[in-house]
DNA sequence: GTATTGTATATTGGATGCAAAGTCAAGAAG
DNA sequence: CTTCTTGACTTTGCATCCAATATACAATAC
């Protein structure tokens, strides 16, 4: 029991320790205005960091004890968390962080560049200079990043929202995202720090051709750039199958 | 007051009267375990058939009673259909159902192009003769159909996703719906009866193509079906914006 | 020894109560 | 006449309390 609050308080404290400001700034500007909205996002937060795992039951007792609050705004909390599709209800027997399993990867590996191609391929007439200097920045900021662990999803993620904000599809993006989130949280768990040069060195690649706007090699270097990702995670999660959820298995006793 | 409250009890009882034993079955079998998840698909029904219309405010009190709860039930409902992004929250001022503008129905219409191709695409090759026949026999059920108004909706992604299934998506299905869905409500509201004809008889052309297995024709008719719908929709949104459903004034900029 | 039933305990689900934020209209000030 | 303030009223948001359900384990029957 002491072990599940010591995570989430962990997470709790992380986010206001490693946001510090940016949690405050949110808080006041109105991102926070209600109990429900901070634990939503807390919980987003530890299940996309991974780690709230996948299958892992949450508790609406120690997860209300650990964010200080009552029962009520948790339970509204997983109720979003379940329409979003990152927890899973079951009656009477409480929520359950949501899994994917190796196929639902290969599913959203189609859909991903499906989406992505699209949204990539409606914005590259739309690509300013301004756009490419944004993503380049980004970029540098990863060579520079100590800790990839925990930034490279944030960062990884806002280097191709960049290079996709030019075609203006709100919608689009937030679908995309969605896929990508799914994807991340088993990225951030399991990959090396080696694995991330690889997609790095894509992404320099990816903004060269930017820059040419050669269409039809952008997209084939995107769509290849979301295979090898998900090439990747196939493994790992086969492999974590294999071997027996490793990692935070905490399961019984 | 009283005004939305039958209106919600006409859905309520529509459900338990047109279901009749479905409904019965359902209780039983855990469809409706809980009370939160029969407000949920109760409120999910009133927004996808048009009785709730999109910026009306949604009162807790109102549907609790309405359903005969009490408001914790339906809070978590709402929360849930937030997720899903039917309705939104405005932090202290409650719940509406959320609106999407004809610039959003054009992104929709791309996202729909993108997956539905997709999943038809991949379905193609493995179409039997079986999914022939009961995509058929759901045209059939259309042709014969009085209440088209009320049934369109199901009867028009029954047929759909019945050319879908043999894909084997369940995720990329749920996705397509979910911006189906988007659609479909404004479409019960606002179409005519002679609408249906249109796309009633490319459904047929559609299934014929099946049947011969010619790829780009069907994949070229899809496109233009969902286009269709889009054009016809776009001329609704914008009509009811200039002729007055004003209401709540947004973004015109 | 295995299967089944009954009971204790933990956890969820739902109802109720209360404080806080928001809304609206009437009246005062400019 | 318009704008701002004030206070009653409405509605939301959260905490607490109680009931319903599931799980674990022990006791009993076969």
């Amino acid at each position: 029991m002491p072990r599940a609050l010591s995570v989430l308080e962990k997470i709790v404290s992380s986010i206001l320790s490693v946001m510090g400001l940016e949690e405050i700034a949110a808080r006041a500007s109105g991102q926070f205005r209600t109990t429900q909205s901070m634990v939503a996002n807390g919980l987003r937060d530890a299940i996309l960091s991974g780690v709230l795992a996948g299958g892992q039951p949450l508790r609406q007792e120690e997860i209300a004890e650990s964010f200080g609050v009552s029962r009520s705004p948790v339970r509204e909390a997983l109720r979003q968390l379940e329409g979003e599709g990152m927890v899973a209800f079951i009656p009477h027997r409480g929520a359950v962080v949501s899994e994917i399993s190796h196929y639902e990867v290969e599913e959203i590996t189609e859909i991903r560049i499906a989406l992505e191609t699209m949204a990539m391929h409606k914005a590259i007439p739309l690509l300013e200079d301004d756009d490419l200097e944004r993503a380049e920045e980004v970029l540098h900021r990863i060579d520079r990043e100590e800790d990839l662990i925990t930034y490279w999803s944030e960062l990884n993620w806002r280097f191709h929202a960049t290079l996709f904000a030019p075609a203006e599809r709100p919608r689009l993006l937030a679908l995309i995202k969605s896929q990508h989130d799914a994807f991340e949280r088993y990225i951030r768990m399991h990959l090396a720090l080696s694995d991330y040069e690889k997609p790095q060195s894509e992404h320099y690649e990816l903004l060269d051709l930017c820059r040419k706007k050669d269409t039809d090699a952008i997209l084939k270097l995107l769509t290849q750039h979301i295979e090898n990702t998900s090439e990747l995670l196939v493994t790992y999660i086969k492999d974590g199958k294999e071997t027996g959820a490793n990692g935070l298995a905490k399961n019984t006793s």
